[in-house]
DNA sequence: TTGTAGGCGTTATCAG
DNA sequence: CTGATAACGCCTACAA
């Protein structure tokens, strides 16, 4: 019982391998009676045509690359793991399979890119973690490579036209102003922001988003806002000075910065049990503490993009096709504010 | 300024494709010179072999498979991301790529690998969360395919003669075994164990080690064995059963659960800044929070698992070799315990 | 509607 | 040590 092939399961029915390639390509060109026939031998036969010979003929790989991010800082980090999950999902999905590479830089990405496109045919890549002049679109454009993106490109630099290339991303802004909203809401009028230095553009999108609530509310926003590196240590910090200048809830740009705000203004006023407090991207530990947070739709940005990739791959192969709906080509996903009372570990039995 | 292929180096240089080829793949079969030669126009062309014409003649993909496993808890789950990224980088090296799958259940991994080896022709799967009653390692050890498994085989069902597959694990019991004596040494008599209900390899593995620690210092562990499904939660639920049957210090299967128990024991004992509390896997949780946790060497166990793997990939093509040394073909590794101290927040300026 | 011919880029086999 | 020849499994013409 060796494996079966076109040719075997074309003379096992009588018919020329090329009838039976037919009936997979373009069944429309068969007859119906013998395409019944056929396609009943394909799975009675289990037969799948190998990816390699099509692949060698046609030069597609039916292969989505991505990269996997030297690992960081675990918090924000394992936000991936979602997006990885949901991604690889939507690809099998749609036939398609992903292929992992690492690299530590994006000079190394694109290396990546010449190699995997050379040996392995990839169709298209997937980017996450854009940012201000990233080469790695640049490139990509430059050669033509299809290619979808999980952040917006933040700069002119590397699109100066605007929009050349599919994105897809979370409008963080809108996320902290919701944020900064809902607590101005509950009556705080000195709601503190917590985020990275200048320069990163989610950084300062999410910034813009809370300095936009507090004009909004006609609130003052001097001295409330703070600028510190990623990481739990620095969100104690910032937290104390932004307590110093009055603050009486704060909103951070991540999950790593308002846990460590968290234990400090825990410290500060032991008498409150649930500071005015808000992360972002609702990772686990979030979760896992109590702690309120701006959630991302992972799973939805990158079933997204998928479809973007897929389409963008199948329209460029088949030009007579207005099958599908094209797929938003710039999509700006709006984040959840989930809401969490630290945990109160009432004593139930 | 087309594709370099075999062909169009060959020519170009006015040998045959097949010296070519020759000297990609068998080296010492050719002239010193015209190897020399031909090497030196490979880097100057850039050329890189096709891996699906290679795949297509030799029935290799120079690829493994791995599952993403379905999103469950992810303080737990994010340690895999820095074993895909160790995985990826070491496969890497070996010149081998990591394509991913999704399946739900167990049944829908092993239809993956079936489909997979059909039209990817993949080389070998790297599997994760062994546990009792595999059906996976039992498949593929009935069809013959190359694969190593992140975690023992628990049982002797998928294993009858013990060890008929690779693998590479982390000695959980030694892990909890030296947490506990760590406790045990810093005065405490009565250290608890909240773990999971008995029958998961793992957890039963992680439980038996605080046993044998307690046992050696001729403590008793009578009603000190809770046991509770993971999560935060529980854990604080557990945390309080242990408290009140007289528990000084605690142990726990998971950072999950050890979160859980952080917080109630810190409810419970409010004048004591770091409950004596030890967690397992040393996630970003840990980390943040400043708990004491047992880490896995996730990176060593890819870097192992790929080595396994390569070589017997290797070995079954090239049957004269003995170039490299066997990897261990069973391995377990000795986690190491990460002390820390809950974050005091002093306030640094 | 179906069949035939050729080739995608490689490696294996077997002559020179 | 080198080169010609024949696949590997499939798809895209074109011919019947």
């Amino acid at each position: 019982m060796s494996k079966t092939t076109l040719v075997s399961l074309a003379e096992s029915l009588g018919v020329s391998r090329q009838t039976v390639s037919n009936v997979i390509n373009a069944p429309h060109r068969v007859k119906p009676e013998t395409r019944m026939r056929v396609q009943h031998a394909i799975v009675e036969s289990g037969y799948r045509p190998s990816a390699a010979a099509r692949q060698l003929r046609t030069r597609r790989s039916m292969n989505f690359g991505i990269r996997m991010m030297p690992v960081v800082d675990g918090i924000n980090g394992s936000i991936l793991d979602r997006f990885l999950h949901a991604l690889t999902e939507a690809a099998q999905e749609e036939g398609y399979r992903v292929t992992l590479f690492c690299a530590d830089t994006d000079a190394g990405e694109i290396r990546q890119y010449e190699e995997l496109l050379k040996v392995a045919d990839l169709d298209g890549f997937v980017l996450t973690g854009t940012h201000h002049g990233d080469h790695r679109t640049a490139w990509l454009l430059e050669h033509g490579i299809p290619f979808a993106a999980f952040g917006r490109p933040w700069s002119s630099i590397e699109d100066p036209f605007g929009s050349l290339h599919p994105w897809v991303d979370v409008d963080g802004g809108a996320g902290t102003e919701q944020a900064t909203r809902t607590l101005i809401e509950q009556g705080h009028t000195a709601v503190g922001f917590l985020g990275w230095p200048g320069g990163s553009g989610a950084g300062d999108d999410r910034r813009a988003g809370w300095a936009r609530a507090m004009r909004a509310a006609k609130l003052p926003t001097d001295s409330l806002d703070i600028q510190a590196d990623d990481g739990v240590p620095a969100g104690a910090q910032g937290a104390e000075q932004l307590a110093s200048k009055g603050a009486t809830a704060v909103v951070c740009a991540s999950d790593s910065l308002a846990l460590g705000a968290l234990a400090k203004l825990r410290q500060l006023h032991p008498e409150q049990a649930s500071p005015a407090l808000i992360g972002f991207d609702d990772t686990p530990v979030a979760a896992a503490v109590g702690l309120s947070s701006v959630s991302q739709p992972t799973e939805d940005a990158a079933r997204h993009i998928v479809a973007v990739l897929a389409h963008q791959l199948a329209g460029s192969s088949s030009p007579h096709g207005d099958e599908e709906p094209a797929p938003e080509r710039h999509l700006l996903l709006p984040p959840t504010l989930i809401q969490r009372t630290p945990y109160s570990f009432s004593s139930s039995t």
